[in-house]
RNA sequence: GGCGAUGUGACCGAGUGGCUAGGUAGCGGUCUGCAAAACCGCUUACACCGGUUCGAAUCCGGUCGUCGCCUCCA
């Protein structure tokens, strides 16, 4: 079976096919760095690690391009975001910009999400950016007005074809802050004239400015992917304006179609007052970020928690969502570290291989899933019965060869670990202190062994600890010390 | 108002015509020195009203509810 992914574009389900045989080219827009990122920013990029880590499981080559958003974003009164941001913490932009820049790779760092191949910046690309606004004009899909540049919505008659709107069906003009300076009110900024007091500015051919919102993405994606490319992720609410946008530019310029599908991910859902769920954002103050939900939850819990719905789909977060989603994990992952230890004393031999033809239905259940669009959630389900199939058999009393246990475990590294992300490599997890407070305490169990002058069990603990290369030694018959 | 979605059992959440999704919670059981875990079984479903069909949660029409976008947002 081969993959089907639903395309927003074209608003079916259909066959991923790659502009290039075996390579895949693929944008999702990323974060604007102006504060911590929340979960609903994990839903979005997690979803697109697995969507990146399952064609990467396939064999494509995969190039991975995500944006770092770093100007031009503006508030409703005007403002920069990053300005304003900078204002209240009293720094410059750059520094808010690298510090919340830093800080989004270290959350998506710890929820094991892939880096991907580049991360541009938008501040990095002004030239690329103004090249693209020149061509417009020259084009005759912009227009400048006394330093502003704005692309002219009535000029690129396919304008709205990703959200299906038309310009005329738009209210005109609800916006009473309409700029007057535009031929027509739908129309979007591709440069903005810098007021004065503007820190964030660039020379251009139309003065000092800086580029309007969705220029960057035309113009990076341009950059390292091409004209026109496979797949453009992003969040669902952006699919008007920004991606809108992107796309009138983008084909606009380079008279080629943009990207060839179009994968949008839900929102992520917190449920409000009265219980109706509204979408986590930083503006209605319901968001909880992910450092402070990864203080609470392992990032597999996070990301088996996103995983339990479809990608395309809103889910509901709750704190009881999330401990919900880690019960059912943690009987998994307990599952996988008992088969690990397990396989640490089987016998080499094929006994209990019946196992076997779980594990290969498991593999088809979970490749059927995840060729249907990504379908996680389904995907999950075969995971979890063959995990109920694996208790049962590690519970049992059944004598099982070394060469079974490493084929479950293959399995569940490859299909838990590698693509989805819920199942880590590592089952075993240290703590030094914990490590210490287990020395201290066959210590005083070799202390008390002693007084009973049980030496045979006190040499023992002695003659282990020292194989781990724990050293004991006796100043007294009372205490002992130990050091390793 | 326009556009796009959506309404599944206590909760989260898959599922597009007939075959138990899954997870959590609850109840009962098996196992068990205790505890825990695990496994087995069970209860409460497809918003409402009509229609198509041998048969619909699934298709069609209508009603009501909810959400997203239309202004910054992943």
């Amino acid at each position: 079976m081969s993959l089907l992914v639903y395309n927003v574009l074209k608003r079916e389900k259909m066959p991923f096919e790659p502009l290039y045989e075996g390579r895949v080219n693929m944008y999702v827009c990323g974060p604007t760095v102006y504060d911590d990122a929340h979960l609903g920013h994990a839903k979005n990029y997690v979803s697109f690690d697995i969507i990146n880590r399952y064609l990467r499981f396939l064999g494509y080559d995969v190039l991975y391009v995500q944006n770092i958003t770093d100007v031009g974003h503006l508030l409703d009164t005007g403002e920069d975001r990053i300005l304003r941001k900078a204002r209240q913490a009293a720094s410059t932009p750059m520094q808010i910009v690298e510090t919340f820049t830093r800080s989004y790779f270290e959350d998506m760092d710890a929820l094991k999400v892939l880096r991907p191949d580049i991360s541009p910046r938008a501040s990095a690309h002004i030239p690329e950016q103004i090249q693209m606004i020149e061509t417009l004009i020259q084009k005759g899909y912009a227009y400048e007005v006394d330093g502003n540049v704005y692309f002219s919505v009535q000029s690129y008659p396919e304008f709205g074809k990703l959200s299906n709107r038309r310009v005329e069906e738009q209210e005109a003009g609800t916006r009473e802050a309409v700029r007057s300076d535009k031929r027509h009110p739908a129309d979007f900024a591709l440069w903005k004239k810098a007021d004065p007091e503007h820190i964030l500015r660039w020379p251009s051919p139309w003065g000092e400015g800086f580029p309007g919102w969705h220029i960057e993405c035309s113009a990076m994606a341009r950059k390292y992917l091409g004209d026109t490319f496979d797949i453009h992720g992003g969040g669902i609410d952006n699919i008007f304006p920004h991606n809108e946008c992107e796309i009138a530019q983008s084909e606009a310029c380079n008279d080629a179609e943009f990207a060839r599908y179009w994968l949008l991910v839900g929102s992520l859902m917190v449920p409000d007052e009265f219980g109706n769920p509204v979408k986590m954002s930083k503006s209605l103050g319901n968001f909880y970020t992910i450092k402070d939900a990864l203080a609470l939850y392992r990032p597999e819990v996070i990301r088996a928690f996103i995983a339990s719905g479809h990608y395309s789909n809103p889910i509901t977060f709750s704190t009881q969502a999330l401990e919900d989603a880690q019960t059912g994990w943690k009987r998994m992952y307990t599952a996988v570290h008992f088969l690990r230890e397990r396989m640490r004393f089987a016998p080499e031999s094929d006994e209990g291989n019946s196992i076997l033809e779980t594990v290969r239905q498991t593999r088809q259940q979970f490749l059927d899933a995840m060729n249907d669009d990504f379908n996680t959630p389904n995907a999950l389900a075969a995971l979890y019965a063959l995990t109920r199939e694996v208790n049962d058999m590690l519970y049992s009393n059944t004598t099982i060869g070394r060469n079974v246990l490493v084929a479950i475990n293959d399995a569940y590294t490859e299909l838990g670990g590698n693509i989805l992300g819920v199942v880590p490599e590592q089952t075993v997890n240290c703590n030094p202190e914990r490590e210490a407070d287990l020395i201290r305490f066959l210590v005083q169990m070799r202390r008390d062994a002693r007084k009973a002058r049980n030496f045979q069990l006190a040499d023992q603990i002695r003659d282990e600890l020292a194989k781990r290369g724990v050293t004991i030694i006796d100043p007294t018959n009372e205490e002992s010390f130990w050091y390793v």
